[in-house]
DNA sequence: GCCAACGTTGGC
DNA sequence: GCCAACGTTGGC
C-alpha cells in the first residue's frame, strides 16, 4: 500500500466534483510532467490512497481522501487535437502520456489548509512543503499520511 | 496580478 | 551539451 498526494484546481475540478461523477470515478487527465508521469505509470497500484489537494485557489490544502482503482493506460486526450492536452508528439506506438483512475473515497471534515501543514512539524520534508514544489503528483510517506490525517 | 521556481525548447 | 528565452505552476 503506498500513498501519494494528486493536486486539482477546485474551480476547475474539486473533491465534490470527483464525488459527483459516475461511480465516484475518473480519470486522471492531463498530466503534462515527467516525473508526475512516471509515478502515475511506474509505481501507482489499485488501491494506494490519494490524498485529494486543492490547489491555486483562495484557500489550497487537503480536501478529501481517493484511491487508485485503474493503473496507468495511454492518456487519450494526448491523440485528440480538439483538446487541451493535445500533444502531436504522442503517438499508437508511443502514447508519451498516462492517466489512472481514481475513486472518492470520502471528503474530509474540514480542509486542512497548507498554512496548517507548513505549520505541523511532524511534516517537515514533506515533498509538498518543499519550497519549489509544483509537482502535481508526488509521494507521501505513510508518516507524513497519517499526521495529515491527525489534524482532521 | 505579481513573481519565484521550475521545466522545456531550440539555437549554437 | 550549454544556456537563454519562454511558458507554466501556484502561493501570496
Amino acid at each position: 500500500m503506498q500513498y501519494w498526494l494528486m493536486k486539482s484546481e477546485p474551480d476547475t475540478f474539486g473533491i465534490d466534483d470527483l464525488a459527483a461523477r459516475k461511480n465516484a470515478t475518473e480519470h486522471w487527465d492531463g498530466v503534462r510532467n515527467y516525473q508526475a508521469r512516471n509515478f502515475m505509470r511506474d509505481r501507482m497500484k489499485v488501491g494506494d490512497q490519494i490524498l485529494f489537494y486543492h490547489s491555486a485557489c483562495k484557500t489550497p490544502g487537503v480536501a478529501g481522501i481517493a484511491r487508485v482503482v485503474r493503473e496507468a493506460y495511454p492518456d487519450h486526450t494526448a491523440r485528440n487535437p480538439e483538446s487541451k492536452y493535445y500533444d502531436p508528439k504522442a503517438s499508437d506506438d508511443d502514447p508519451r502520456w498516462y492517466m489512472v483512475d481514481v475513486q472518492f473515497q470520502r471528503k474530509l471534515s474540514r480542509l486542512i489548509t497548507l498554512k496548517e501543514l507548513k505549520g505541523n512539524p511532524a511534516l517537515d520534508g514533506m515533498a509538498l512543503l518543499k519550497k519549489g514544489s509544483r509537482l502535481s503528483i508526488m509521494p507521501v510517506e505513510e508518516a507524513h499520511w497519517r499526521a495529515v490525517l491527525a489534524m482532521e
